[in-house]
DNA sequence: CTAAAAATCACTCTAAAGTATGAGGCTTGT
DNA sequence: ACAAGCCTCATACTTTAGAGTGATTTTTAG
């Protein structure tokens, strides 16, 4: 996560640089002491020196590929009962939920009997039990009462 | 996970000042060796541009936190309880419930079936039917999809 | 201690739930 | 037009739930 700041880059970029110049002035102060030195010379090469170390940092700091690490942060999405039902068409979807499965499925949430739903939606108990059945293999589960369960949770009913 | 103090770094940047030093010299020395070369001057610059750059990349590589990238995986996990259950006695007074019943009434939100109730509670099954049996007629209910409807609706279980 | 309440187990029988499979009609998008 | 998905209905079969009745053992409160 600690991403190298501009702050850090920079001191280490600054203090390399104050060096050059201490360098530069003790290398002065040899050519001062002992006039062998033609300073023009010395100070092109820092000049040189300091402008490709510059070149060497930037390039590495733009060409480094960063190593990926990847975080799985589990987001808490809070269920509010008292907040008016909004339906998670998301899990719906997920789930691949028709609006007749979604319908009987409220139904039997509401503590309905298949033969109860069937009546309510004017078809015959042999279609609820087959929405009920496809219900319970769309969402995994082996009873209406865990079906019931996992749609409270979901918000897939109100 | 020792990271670069300033002292290390330091510590570094004064050794790379007195390579530098030594470096020179070693140049000044050689130019003064062989001043036979046409472009000695030329070739001495490009020297010391692969080397400075090549200094600087070391340094960056060295000194610079390696860079890290974060992708953040959200997760959604769905909770309801956001507010902590609260028992609400006064329903299970009026509806005469005993601690047994609520166990089997909170089994049964679940999902459990009468079997696999009696299984977790090591009782038999005939028990467990007792029980829905006595809850039912408690609740005044007829199917345990409505016990539960109502048990979470009155809030006695979570 | 004792009566009441609670918890346990059993048996029978009916109703409902659930499984498996097949099939026809109705939209819908390509 | 046609494939795909959905809704519908059907048959046959298995499993679970629930009603009704009765009984024994713990627990618990007075």
């Amino acid at each position: 996560m600690t991403i190298p700041t501009f702050f850090s880059k920079n001191k280490v970029i600054l203090a390399y640089g104050t060096s050059l110049a201490v360098l530069l002035f003790l290398l002065r102060w040899l050519e001062l002491r002992f006039i062998i030195f033609d300073h023009a010379f010395e100070i092109y090469i820092g000049a040189i020196a300091i402008i490709f170390t510059a070149l060497g940092i930037w390039l590495t700091l733009k060409l480094t590929k960063p190593k990926i690490k990847t975080i799985v942060v589990e987001k808490e999405i809070y269920i509010n009962n008292n907040v008016p039902f909004c339906l998670n068409e998301k899990e719906v979807a997920k789930l691949c939920l028709s609006k007749r499965e979604l319908e009987v499925l409220q139904l039997m949430a509401e503590g309905f009997s298949n033969g109860e739903i069937a009546d309510r939606l004017f078809v015959s108990l042999h279609t609820i039990k087959t929405h009920t059945s496809n219900l319970f293999e769309k969402m995994d589960v082996k009873r209406r009462t865990q079906a019931v369960e996992m749609a409270k949770r979901l918000s897939l009913i109100a």
